[in-house]
Formats: structure tokens, C-alpha cells, sequence
DNA sequence: CTGGGTAACATTTTT
DNA sequence: TGTTACCCAG
């Protein structure tokens, strides 16, 4: 090895290009990067700790870097790890939600609560709020829990408490009473000694905000901050950031405006284009290189965002000329899709590409059952990133449950998970009671069920049933100290007759039930303690490892996010499902853009290929048939860099192409901006009877209405009896 | 209080 | 398509 010069830039730093230099240098300040996909950024964030930490500029205790999933952070800690060794141990690197529980569980009294409060998870919070609606009588047909707790949600993510939300905010959901609720629930979490995802935030920074010495020392602390993916941020994670940041002032924001796909999270694009101003002074680096995909696919990708209004703007460049284009193939419905997507990708394993290689990306979670069957009959081995969880399935959520309550007692929503599983003759009856004497007394429902057991209130077999209970609960608590605590786990499921419960029981899934019981007792001897095994349930909510080995991957869009791989396939461009029609109606404008940026980042995946195929007909859950328009993404795409293959003879005589110009010259596809009605051509399909404005309609629930609007799919009536609704075109027929 | 049965209903993305 | 909410009989 050289000696180096002076100047030279150290070995880890070889092959960086000069704004990645430039990035990784900048070490003091307020810097951004703007790092387009398959930039390198997760290179230059790493090669900067290590760089921070080689210079001496700080200990590893003294760096914060924060990431929005486990997995980043995971990969970031292996990557700075392979740099430098274990000397970046005990870094601050994790999520925004784990590193501000760590911060919180140490000053948890200030926020009304102690330090082994319980962290709910999405179901727990639902579940409050609805018996918050029911209490204050809010027809939950009108307004479902979940709405509303999407509505507290928002509020948190913005970073607002119940005293700063406005009435005019809460007036139009659940009557009105939205605040009260959101006050009513901070109540509850705080007597339940528990907090959600958006308190951790919300806790902390309120603290940051109160309480001056106690922001002092995290100041003094956090000498250098470093943020993947700034552009998901919402305003209660900026808040939190800035006010951590006054500190130093050494922030370094890494993101992509083009990847912001989390808006329906509350994050905010603003916060990447507001950063020069937060930060006076600031120094704004652009990653534009982009060393992943070919060409077509990169300019195709750079075609599609390019429609998006309000962009900081960036123009991505490769080495990697020519390539294959991006292929753009039109099926006839899911089946056919799912057969194409399978028989492409056996032809890409013939030709050497490893499955690992190749993912399936789709939009909506369920979209992938259609390629699971088919690739299970093909025989094709293919791993669900994301589906559904480990720590979601019923046994170990009811396992869990137990061991809430022994750790934390006053955890009223795991005891009554439990209450009565496996059955114990204790029904809603005797939970009502429960619930009448905890409210009056404002106490727990343990401590209700303690007071209860010992009083004359319950019939002599539920009040042994029930002093049994608060028995078992005062033993295992006590052997928190003395047991191990793999050996107070597996006791506890005994004991509880849990397990006997699953033993007994004769359905085909039990035996899997058992099974995971017992996975989840070796996940837990993998920890100190049982608490913090609870932290990490509540916070990592990760799939266990799925058997590795040689798989194709099929996962939605936004799980696809700082993955690549070298074939890409991306089903289901569709108007109806892609853009999704939720977010347009939600977000209007700027949800279509969210969506753009959700195919961008799709397309930027891909190395080498890419697939986009939509169906001219899908079925709906209902089992009614659906007919769509190809997606307006798919005529954003240039004629010169795709490949289209519409197979005319697949509608029948072909007739239907027969006087379309456009048919006949299908490489100009897209070549111009191609309109609806072009591109349904290439799909095959003919204009559908159409629902017009004026027509008088018929719908089984709302009775007959007069159409006041119509788009692809949905009608806006005006019903004579229900007044105006939104409803699907499917479920009415004309009068 | 339990269990089974049926009806109705809703489906975007997730720390 | 799967899940949940509600109802009824034992």
C-alpha cells in the first residue's frame, strides 16, 4: 500500500466520487444531501461516521444517526462496522422511535409516567379509542375507531397535544369531539403507564421544549447528527431534530424529495425544502450519479418524476449506457399477469440471474396472493417481504400479554386480553363489573380484579377463577427478580394453562401455535431480561428471518424502498389501483404526486430490467370483474425507452386495434403524452358504458339519486333520501 | 357463559 | 377474500 499524502483521502474513502467526497468531508455545520436513487447515500452516511470517528471528532457515544426502519439501521451499524470495526459501539444509531424511547424510559416521570412504561402497539391503541367512542356514545358505524385514531395520529405526527388542537381541526370528525377524545386517550395512556408511537416523539420533545437542563445534557452529548431518509421526517420528528440540533449545530440530513412516499404518515416534504432556511447557512450537497440502473431504466424513471410539479430537482446521469428497455406488457387480467411475471422470471434464471436478484413490486399488500399461487404451482421459491408479522399472530400476542401484565401490571389492555384466555368462566359480565369498580376507583383492572377477588362481589366459582388469577400474576411478578427469566416465561405459559389450551385444542393450526410458543420463548433467551425483550417487540416489530436461500422477493412498493435488485417487475398499473384512488381523493394533487414518486422509486430499483404489465380486468374482492384503463404512469413513460408488447390477438379478432394509428406503431408508445384513451387501446379494452352526470341511478343501500359527478370507477350521487355520497360505480345501476 | 353460525363489510402504503 | 360483529341455542 501507497503511503498516503498528506492530502490523500484515506482507503475507506476510495472510489468516491467528488460530491461524495465533498458530503463525507463536510463533517461540522449544517449540511444536506440531496442523493437521488442509487446514489450511493447510504455509502457516504456510513464513510462519514467512520470518518467522524477516525478523525477524532467524537466518540461513538456521541453521534446520533437516525433511520426510519430497523433494518437501516441494522445495515448501517453492519456497514460502519465493516469500515471500522467494533469501535462505533455505542453509537446512538437506531429509528426515531427507538432512540427517543431510550431517551424517555430515563426521564419518563416528567411525563407523567414511570420508566417501565408499556409501549401499545397499533392494535392496543385502536382498541382505546374505540372504548373511548363507546363511552361518549359516537356511533362507530359512522366513525370506526381506526378513522379516528388516524386522526389522533395525524395530530401527533404533527406535533400537537390535545390543548393545541383547534376546534375548527376536530369539527368535522366524530362530531365534533375529536379533541376531547385525543385528551381522553392521553388520560388513559398516562394511567395505563403507557405511551404510543407518536408520544415517544411527542413526550421527548415536549420535554426538550420544558425542560431546559435536562435538553442542555443531550445537547452537550449529541455533537454530531446524522438523518437517512429526511424527506419521510414528519413535523413532530423535525421538531425533534431541530431543537437537537441547536446544540452543535453538525446536522447532516441525507434524502431524496423524489422519494418521499410517506405523506400519508404525515411526513412533510417541506421539512427537505425548508432545511436551507432552518439552518442558515446550510451547505447543500446533490448526489446525481447514479451507479445503479442502466440507462433506458434511469431515464425512463427520470421521465416519469419529471411530471411532478414543486421538486428541488435533480438530473441523474449513468455510466452505464444502453441496456435493455424497460418492457411495458399488457394482460389481459391477474391470472394472465401472474403466469407472465412467472415464465419471465424462469427465462431470467436460464439465463444465469440469481432469483435473489429479482423482485415482484406491487402496491397494495393484497396483490400479492395472485403471484404466491402462482409461483407455489410453478414451484418457484419466493419469500413475502413484509406480509404478515410474527409478533401480529394471535398466541403471541395472548403470550405477550401475559407477560405485560406480570411486568407491568396496571397494563389494562393486556389484561383483558387474557381476562379470560384460555377460558377461565370469567365473561363480559364480570369484566363489566371489573370495569365499574376499576372506573370508580380509578385503579387498574388488576387491581380492581385484586380488590374483587377478596370481597363477596362474584359468584363463589368465579371468585375463585378470579382469585387464581391475581394469584398466579403476584407469583410470576415476584420471580421477576429471583427466576431466570427464559424459565419465569415458560412457567408462565404453563402455569396460565396456556399452553394446555393449544394442546387441547383439535384445529389444524394448533400445532403451528405450539410451535411459534416455543420460537418466541427462544427469541426471549435471547435477551438480558423480559422488559427489555417487551422494547424490542414493541419497537422492531420485525419479521423473524425468513429460511434464507435462493428466492425471488415479492413485496410492495414502500417495503422496495433502499432495496435493488437486477429484474424488477412491477404489476398492476392501473388506473383504480395505481395511482391509488384513496390517495387522489384524499390528497388531491398532491397524492397523485405521492404516487408518481412511489413508481419513480419503483423503476429506480431495477439494475438491468424492468416490467411494467397491467390488466384490462381485475377481480375485486367481491368476486364482481372490474375493468380497467391502463395506469396514467404507463403514458408518462418515453416511447424511446420502453418496449412495448401488446398482444392484440389476445382480445379475440384484433379488430379493435385494427383502426388505431397508435396500435400500429407501438415504439411510439408514450412517445408524446399519451392520453387515456390511447393507451386503452393498447389494453384492448373498449369504452365501458360509462356512467354520465345527470343520469338517474339506483344503488342497493342509498336508494335512487341523481349522478352529480363521475370518474373511472366512482360516482358522486346525489340520493333523494341519503343526500350526496361518494359510492363505487359497481354497486349501481341505472334507473 | 360458551359455541357455532351467519351476515355484513371492507381492503394503501407502516415506525 | 378474510375478518369481525352480532345473534341464537344450549
Amino acid at each position: 500500500m501507497d503511503v498516503p499524502l498528506s492530502d490523500s483521502p484515506p482507503g475507506y474513502m476510495r472510489g468516491l466520487n467528488p460530491p461524495q467526497l465533498d458530503a463525507v468531508r463536510t463533517l461540522d455545520g449544517p449540511l444536506l444531501v440531496l442523493a437521488g436513487a442509487g446514489t450511493g447515500k447510504t455509502r457516504v452516511l456510513t464513510t462519514r461516521i467512520a470518518h467522524l470517528l477516525v478523525q477524532r471528532k467524537a466518540f461513538p457515544g456521541q453521534i446520533l444517526a437516525v433511520t426510519f426502519t430497523n433494518k437501516a439501521a441494522a445495515e448501517m451499524r453492519g456497514r460502519v462496522g465493516a469500515i471500522i470495526g467494533d469501535t462505533a459501539e455505542g453509537m446512538w444509531l437506531g429509528t426515531f422511535h427507538a432512540l427517543a424511547a431510550r431517551i424517555l424510559r430515563r426521564h419518563a416521570e416528567l411525563a407523567g409516567l414511570r420508566s417501565n412504561f408499556t409501549i401499545l402497539d397499533q392494535d392496543d391503541q385502536i382498541r382505546l379509542v374505540k372504548q373511548l367512542l363507546q363511552a361518549e356514545g359516537i356511533d362507530d358505524k359512522r366513525w370506526p375507531a381506526r378513522v379516528v385514531h388516524g386522526v389522533l395520529e395525524r395530530w401527533k405526527d404533527r406535533g400537537l397535544t390535545p390543548q393545541r388542537v383547534t376546534a375548527d381541526m376536530s369539527a368535522d370528525v366524530a362530531n365534533g369531539r375529536a379533541v376531547d377524545i385525543y385528551a381522553q386517550y392521553q388520560d388513559r395512556l398516562k394511567t395505563l403507564n403507557a405511551a404510543d408511537f407518536g408520544d415517544l416523539l411527542l413526550h421527548t420533545l415536549t420535554i426538550f421544549q420544558n425542560e431546559p437542563t435536562v435538553l442542555a445534557e443531550y445537547h452537550r452529548k449529541f455533537k454530531y447528527i446524522l438523518v437517512d431518509e429526511y424527506q419521510d421526517t414528519n413535523v413532530a420528528q423535525y421538531l425533534w431534530l431541530r431543537i437537537l440540533a441547536q446544540g452543535h449545530r453538525n446536522i447532516c440530513c441525507v434524502g431524496d424529495d423524489d422519494q418521499s412516499i410517506y405523506g400519508w404518515r404525515g411526513a412533510e416534504v417541506g421539512n427537505i425544502l425548508r432545511f436551507e432556511q432552518d439552518f442558515p447557512g446550510a451547505k447543500v450537497v446533490r448526489l446525481e450519479q447514479n451507479y445503479r440502473s442502466s440507462e433506458h431504466i434511469l431515464s425512463a424513471a427520470s421521465a416519469l418524476i419529471a411530471h411532478n410539479k414543486g421538486r428541488l430537482g435533480k438530473t441523474l446521469w449513468t455510466a452505464d449506457k444502453g441496456g435493455e428497455k424497460v418492457v411495458v406488457k399488457s394482460v389481459w387480467d391477474g391470472e394472465e399477469e401472474a403466469r407472465f411475471v412467472g415464465e419471465e422470471i424462469e427465462a431470467r434464471q436460464r439465463e444465469g440471474i440469481a432469483l435473489s436478484q429479482i423482485a415482484v413490486l406491487v402496491r397494495a399488500g393484497f396483490q400479492t396472493r395472485e403471484f404466491e399461487e402462482r409461483f407455489v404451482t410453478l414451484g418457484l421459491p419466493y419469500r413475502v417481504v413484509g406480509g404478515p408479522r410474527f409478533y401480529e399472530r394471535q398466541e403471541i400476542r395472548d403470550a405477550i400479554a401475559y407477560f405485560r401484565v406480570t411486568v407491568q401490571p396496571d397494563d389494562d389492555l393486556a389484561f383483558e386480553r387474557i381476562f379470560n384466555v384460555p377460558k377461565r368462566g370469567l365473561g363480559e359480565a364480570a369484566l363489566r363489573t371489573l370495569r365499574a369498580h376499576a372506573n370508580a376507583r380509578r385503579i387498574s383492572l388488576h387491581a380492581a380484579a385484586q380488590d374483587l377477588a377478596a370481597s363477596d362481589e362474584f359468584k363463589p366459582a368465579a371468585r375463585r377463577a378470579l382469585t387464581r388469577l391475581v394469584e398466579d400474576f403476584a407469583r410470576w411478578r415476584a420471580a421477576l427478580d429471583t427466576a431466570e427469566h427464559p424459565d419465569l416465561v415458560r412457567a408462565i405459559l404453563d402455569e396460565s394453562g396456556y399452553t394446555a389450551m393449544w394442546q387441547a385444542d383439535k384445529s389444524p393450526e394448533a400445532p403451528g401455535r405450539l410451535e411459534n410458543l416455543k420460537e418466541l420463548v427462544g427469541a426471549i433467551e435471547e435477551f438480558d431480561a423480559l422488559p427489555a425483550f417487551l422494547e424490542h417487540v414493541s419497537l422492531v416489530m420485525e419479521n423473524v428471518e425468513q429460511a434464507s436461500g435462493e428466492m425471488a422477493s415479492l413485496m410492495t412498493l414502500h417495503a422496495a424502498k433502499g432495496l435493488e435488485f437486477d429484474v424488477v417487475f412491477l404489476p398492476g398499473w392501473e388506473e383504480g389501483l395505481f395511482p391509488h384512488p384513496r390517495a387522489l381523493d384524499e390528497k388531491g394533487e398532491e397524492g397523485l404526486e405521492e404516487e408518481r414518486r412511489l413508481a419513480h422509486v419503483g423503476l429506480t430499483r431495477a439494475r438491468k430490467r424492468a416490467f411494467v404489465t397491467f390488466a384490462a380486468n381485475r377481480r375485486m374482492y367481491n368476486n364482481t370483474w372490474q375493468s380497467s384503463l391502463p395506469s396514467r404512469f404507463v403514458s408518462e413513460l418515453p416511447g424511446a425507452d420502453v418496449d412495448v408488447q401488446a398482444e392484440t390477438g389476445l382480445w379475440g379478432s384484433g379488430a379493435d386495434f385494427a383502426d388505431d394509428p397508435f396500435a400500429r406503431r407501438p415504439r411510439d408508445f408514450g412517445a408524446r403524452r399519451g392520453t387515456l384513451l390511447e393507451a386503452k387501446a393498447v389494453a384492448g379494452v373498449r369504452p365501458a358504458p360509462e356512467f354520465a352526470p345527470g343520469m338517474r341511478v339506483f344503488h342497493e343501500k342509498f336508494g335512487y339519486g341523481r349522478i352529480v359527478a363521475a370518474e373511472a370507477g366512482k360516482l358522486e350521487v346525489e340520493f333523494e333520501h341519503t343526500g350526496p355520497k361518494k359510492v363505487m360505480d359497481s354497486f349501481v345501476r341505472k334507473a
